[in-house]
DNA sequence: CTACAATTTGAACCATGGTTCAAGTTTTGA
DNA sequence: TCAAAACTTGAACCATGGTTCAAATTGTAG
């Protein structure tokens, strides 16, 4: 039988929430590996040291590994953006933040995911929860961007443009970058957000 | 028997190529609107008005069919990049041809492919020509970049990365980009590249 | 016109990979 | 300690989709 989502903290409750997410974070890193479509259930399996079949005991399959992939990814990007209207700074700096934890949560191990950036592989029933979440993160950015332009901070410009012109930049960045590079997430994260936001000052 | 790449112009030979640039089209046409995974042969087939089987006749399988719509789009980018390279102008000037030159590849209907975005779907043996063309493109807009530090006329910046973002956001346009959207793929190839290069400037 | 080559078809073949399941093993609660 | 529930396994099932192929059609050369 299927296994229910499920929050509570009994101790069987616990390992069983762990057994998912380290099952989801295989998957993350086999999707990243390999890409999406060529991400075998059988190899997602090895990578978490189980066997096929327990995948089927804590997913319906393939597709709702996809979607918790996806939407613990966007909902990590959503915290990032909540955090940064928090703060009070200038347009400059809550975009820079936003998007380098954008960058982080692309890059990162821990977290990292990139498996939302093909929607389109989700069957229709399953996807519009994750396209109505990735597409208030975009408004968000977008806010972000006009404001700046509103305040006067920016110089004027098509915001929705902008913001698919860094959203798209930063999502590449999963393609190049190597861990065992010259250059840390983190320094890539700072460079990227200072580079895309130049192009929006006066 | 499989035909073999013949630009002759005997009657025949015209024939049997145009066929096989039409067969390339569908397939572009399916790849973008599927996704290269999700791109049958089938759906090629019924795409291009022949039955499954003549994909075959004209092409060693779906592979072969992959790599000649990448090398094509590649090819392109190519020759967009020698053409700024021909003319006098500034770095901002080029780098702005260049880039927009890349949206239209990317967007339009008549050449657009975004099949080049995957390579890592090609089978290992194949993938070589077709990243030594991709790694060309990318040193030679880097070239670009770099040069307009060297000038003076960019601000100092990581050329590399920079570069990388470019690339990003221009080959993400594929994703959100409609035809039957409000703008044209022109004038987001404005918009886009004016942006990226004026986060270059001084 | 006629024979030969080139082209085209569509059904059948088969490997891949998602999924199911009956049978074990381990854990839990009393 | 023991039975029931939870968990885990690996082999088998089966749909999908790339590919093959024998036969039919069309085009070409003599």
């Amino acid at each position: 039988m299927v296994q229910v989502l499920n929050r509570g903290s009994s101790r069987v409750q616990r390992r069983s929430e762990a057994r998912r997410t380290e099952i989801l974070r295989a998957a993350s890193r086999v999707f990243r590996r390999r890409g999406l479509a060529a991400a075998g259930m059988r190899e997602i399996a090895e990578e978490a040291d189980v066997s096929p079949g327990i995948l089927y005991y804590y997913f319906s399959g393939k597709d709702e590994i996809l979607l918790f992939c996806q939407e613990r990814t966007l909902e990590h990007m959503l915290a990032a953006i909540e955090a940064a209207r928090a703060v009070p700074a200038s347009s400059a700096e809550r975009l820079r933040g936003v998007l380098q934890a954008h960058v982080h949560a692309m890059l990162d191990e821990l977290e990292g995911a990139t498996a939302h950036l093909e929607v389109e592989a989700l069957p229709e029933a399953l996807r519009a929860p994750v396209m109505e979440k990735r597409d208030r993160y975009e408004r968000a950015v977008r806010a972000l961007v006009a404001d700046g332009i509103k305040r006067g901070e920016f110089a004027k410009a098509d915001a929705a443009l902008v913001t698919r012109a860094m959203l798209g930049a930063v999502n590449w960045s999963a393609r190049w970058f190597r861990p065992d590079g010259p250059q840390t997430s983190a320094a890539v994260a700072q460079s990227l957000s200072d580079y895309l936001v130049k192009g929006l000052l006066k």
